[in-house]
DNA sequence: GGCTGATCATAG
DNA sequence: CTATGATCAGCC
């Protein structure tokens, strides 16, 4: 669909200052009166409108680009409402990982925020795209990415997953990521052996994504 | 009011 | 179950 990032970056540029009301009327998409059991709609919409693939495929929105799309809502104040998901954490046969192997890595190297101002109570239709932003990790944000990571891993590989809570790591932390409390993953337990746990994710801190944003624009 | 832990929808 | 897209909700 592109033939290069600019390409992309522009298109996503075309529709900065649209309301979400009006991207959706023009894709014929109901507007939800609450996101409570539609979390990922304001994502799911921006794909569509910017051609990315649709589905769940475990890789990058555009792959041929090596991009990935990321919303980030905004209150008024043009601060991060909310931390960012980047992907689930493999909690098994991770020992081969390293972090520029890793999901995090990848999913991070190249990515296209869409700022969403709006906070939670103001209506979805009236929330305004904002100005875009490609970002790549500078040394030290990936420094500080990938000692994270791997303090985390490690107490993953040691069996000390439960006790990681989101209270670690500086940029990037540790929490649940599941459908409910009830769903169950395997992971390695303190003696070695398999145990069943809350999945997890990582997900970026909004003090992270808040400096990103005053990088970008001089806030 | 910020943050951690919990949760929702959908596809495969 | 895992993956995609995230925000909700209540404790501190």
């Amino acid at each position: 669909m592109y033939r290069n990032i600019p390409e992309l970056l522009n298109a996503a540029e075309q529709i900065a200052g649209l309301t979400l009301g009006e991207l959706a009327h023009q894709h014929h998409i109901a507007i939800p009166g609450s996101l409570r059991r539609e979390k990922g709609w304001i994502g799911q919409l921006l794909e569509l409108a910017l051609g990315a693939t649709a589905g769940s495929k475990p890789q990058q929105d555009f792959p041929e680009l090596g991009v990935e799309l990321k919303t980030l809502p905004l209150a008024n104040n043009d601060l991060p409402l909310e931390s960012t998901f980047v992907c689930s954490a493999p909690l098994l046969n991770q020992q081969t990982i390293t972090w520029n192997t890793s999901n995090v890595h990848h999913k991070l190297s190249t990515v296209l925020w869409i700022p969403i101002i709006g906070d939670r109570t103001q209506n979805i239709a009236s929330r305004v795209i904002g100005t875009p932003w490609l970002w790549q990790p500078s040394a030290a944000q990936e420094q500080i990415l990938r000692q994270d990571w791997e303090d985390i891993m490690e107490l993953i590989a040691l069996g000390k997953v439960e006790s990681v809570s989101a209270r670690h790591g500086e940029a990037l932390q540790l929490r649940p990521k599941a459908a409910n409390g009830q769903s169950l993953t395997p992971a390695i337990g303190i003696d070695g052996t398999i145990i069943q746990t809350r999945p997890r994710g990582f997900y970026l801190r909004s003090s992270f994504t808040r400096k990103l944003l005053q990088a970008q624009f001089q806030l």
